[in-house]
DNA sequence: TAGATTGTTAATCGATTAACAATC
DNA sequence: TAGATTGTTAATCGATTAACAATC
């Protein structure tokens, strides 16, 4: 997609490894909690249902992490992962709209513990104004842009219907987010410097019904 | 993966595309809104940011739905992209926990419109039962097998903590269910009759992290 | 009919798997 | 040292793109 010329530090990793990444990220997490300290590419795929040659594929896209004739150290790859996710320092983040989801997404405290501090939810709502969300209170929208302002916010979960998104999306932008968490069911179309992931909850259900009831034979 | 002998029904489809299949049934949807009722594969691509070619490839999948000359009708191709993911039809389904998650998903009105009825909600906290959602109120999770019994249940949405996912999963799984839709984070391990689709919202926040952070020349 | 656009085959590209020499 | 397991190159497989004849 992108050409890069001169000077470039990273070659272009493709999406189907960084699709990864966050899920091996997870399962050192559980070998962690499992005091194991060590494991091969050979043993993890086995829990992971990949091959071993995936494995090794994917994290030598970002160095040699392991070591012949042992493996990989758990606790050493799980963190290399995490500087390659950026998870090893704090993210500022904001969620715009607090419907259900966007209140689910404040509780999460998952997402604390990778490093994502929510700074601000917000809701146009103004009966919501004032309501308390963990330590947060709900804001009014207009007050999006100081908070971003204030923390240097790159994040932003959009959890509003799907046509305010579009124009939400294009301020938040103005206000210096690049990195959009999308909930709501459109495509947002964003200029190069800023990127989206989407996360389209009816589209996952839809995928389920096809194969649940799809023929098998 | 599985080897088909026989009279088998329908080849392997790729997932790649039945990941792109409900895409490409919200895009009808949204021609349709606009009154558009003819498009070419190529003014489709444009829209989606695909290639002609792989729309074509896509849906030749399942059928020739296009006319030479002419293109695709928007309100058919809508209806058989509807029937090949089965929501021509209704499916029963069911939420298990009434956290924040389970309640934003009870909630969420588009699924409904998809044909996706949800018939209970439960959680194993006393406290919260009886609590109204939408026309449901929230059940202990001892009567989850009468309620998958008597509506015929096979799908089941999983909103409870990773480490309570895997045993009850399997308690739906004995019930009858074969279509988990699974948010806690973890892998379920199911039996080959039984499929499950995953939202692991902390994975694709890291994704986000990794693509906004990554260093871009 | 002529023009447009599909359905489909062939070519290309990229991702996964296999294999093995390097090395801890 | 011998055994184990990585890092990496080569082979395979599958998905995407290109091209074009069929046909509305």
């Amino acid at each position: 997609m992108t050409i890069y010329e001169g000077t470039m530090e990273k070659k272009g990793i493709s999406q189907a490894v960084i699709q990864r990444l966050p899920r091996y990220y997870r399962y050192l997490e559980d070998l962690m909690d499992q005091n194991i300290d060590r494991i091969s590419s050979s043993e993890l795929s086995k829990r992971m249902h990949l091959t071993a040659s995936q494995i090794r594929q994917d994290l030598n896209n970002f160095g040699g992490f392991g070591q012949q004739g042992y493996g990989y150290n758990v606790k050493n790859l799980h963190e290399e992962i995490g500087k390659i996710l950026n998870i090893d320092r704090e993210h500022p983040m904001i969620i715009v709209g607090a419907g259900h989801l966007g209140i689910a997404l404040a509780n999460y405290t998952n997402f604390r513990k990778r490093g994502f501090v929510l700074r601000g939810i917000f809701d146009s709502n103004p009966k919501l104004w004032g309501e308390k969300v963990g330590d947060l209170k709900i804001s009014p929208m207009e007050e999006i842009e100081s908070v971003v302002k204030q923390y240097h916010i790159r994040l932003a979960a959009i959890c509003i219907p799907k046509d305010v998104a579009v124009p939400v999306a294009e301020k938040l932008i103005s206000y210096g987010i690049d990195g959009l968490w999308n909930f709501a069911h459109v495509d947002l179309e964003v200029p190069d410097h800023v990127v989206t992931e989407n996360v389209h909850l009816s589209e996952s259900l839809m995928r389920l019904s096809y194969r649940v009831f799809e023929e098998r034979s």
